[in-house]
DNA sequence: GGATGTGAAGTAGTTCACAGCC
DNA sequence: GGCTGTGAACTACTTCACATCC
């Protein structure tokens, strides 16, 4: 076997959180013509120390040079490898109200291989209009095959949409409804909670702790969204 | 010193992450007129185990009851009061697209002493229009006083409106775009990243570990979000 | 010289297992 | 009997410190 295919050493779940944050970084010195980077402005850039750093890198396999830091170009691209980005992941999107039509329309949010299969809502007024290139569907509509489906309809229509989604076999779901949902064991659920976010800056600026407080010098940020198993 | 006020026994980061979930599954017990709920089934609803939930509700201190659970009214409040929402929070938004108007008119954004106090944007189309009670004024307006400060703007112009944030005394921002801003100290930034969301779901869907896999029981679900510290 | 990659140490968070109370 | 609250054990992640290689 060669050596440099299938490096599947597993990465843990918070260095997972962070590789897309370093691939960014790497394209952003990329687009302004830099060629090199150390653990040392990664960690700054990224709010996380030099060493952690370097200690996610190296589970991607030996891609720094010692004594001359790291090939950006190498470097995301690695990444990319990494987390899967030559594969390509079909999304479907059901909610075409101003969240789903943010995320669409974002320059963000399908890339790396993320592609948009199809776009679904309830809305007579929505259905048939177009948007990033697709027509919205009525959610009447047979479900295309998709490896990602994404749910942002109201709270009250995510469990049904849900139920839709793993029946049309897609076994993937990012979940932007503030509504816990029920799913088969074998689908993954992510959940994304705006309100939680802001909930947590409440909290530290209720108790000048964590990031904000003057006493710590990386700031580490936290992460929400939530995870569910099934019944 | 009553022993009541003030239990302030600071929390972990994940337990602070965790409590607004705990607090939206009391609220749905609460709606559906049930009034006990124990750790397993909060667990269970929020995809940890019964003993995190214990020792995450017992850092609020002593709120169960042995033999008996949780009475979710006690606990909804608990938790209310350990993360500051008796406390009100003035949010400013700048930035009105598709993203911004989704978080003003989501019923689960602006919740919780979080109050929007103004709403900004450079777009002459959109500045004067009435969304969610707010007029949105020019960003060339002075900036009202406030204490949490949302950025929904595209990525080149994040680091101005931070700046300009940070000038007008705001010290804890919540960061949508997808650009690594610089704060001085003392500020928290807290970013919302929907693509790592996405990427970290591509990761496990091309590696069939996770929360995806066979295997685990509890599929513990990944946040995200990410940190900065100043120059 | 300089920055990576990594054993070893340290810290934080989770899970076990059970005493304590209803 | 049942479920909470918690010391003790364990696991995971981070940080230190330095040998290693360019």
């Amino acid at each position: 076997m060669a050596t440099t295919r299938l490096r599947a050493r597993k990465l843990s779940e918070p260095t997972i959180a962070r590789l897309p944050v370093y691939q960014r970084i790497a394209e952003g010195w990329l687009r302004r013509g830099l060629t090199r980077i150390d653990s040392q402005q990664i960690g700054e850039l990224a709010g996380v120390t030099a060493t952690t750093v370097r200690r996610d890198l190296a589970g991607l396999g030996t891609l720094g040079t010692r004594g001359a830091g790291y090939d950006v170009n190498v470097l995301s691209e690695r990444i990319g490898e990494a987390l899967g980005h030559d594969r390509e992941y079909d999304v479907v999107v059901v909610g075409i109200g101003n969240l789903g039509r943010a995320l669409v329309n974002s320059s963000n949010f399908l890339i790396r291989g993320a592609q948009l299969a199809a776009l679904y809502d309830v809305d007579p007024e929505v259905v048939g209009t177009e948007i990033g290139g697709h027509v919205v569907r009525p959610l009447s509509d047979p479900m295309v095959r998709a490896t990602v489906g994404v749910i942002c309809v109201p709270p009250s229509a995510a469990q049904e949409v849900a139920d839709r989604m793993v029946s049309a076999d897609i076994h993937a779901l990012l979940n932007f409804s503030a509504q816990v949902i029920t799913v088969p064991l074998g689908t993954a659920v992510h959940y994304v909670d705006f309100s939680i976010e802001l909930q947590i800056l409440m909290y530290h600026l209720n108790n000048g702790t964590g990031p904000l407080g003057g006493g710590l010098l990386h700031s580490l940020g936290i992460a929400t969204a939530n995870p569910l198993r099934s019944s």
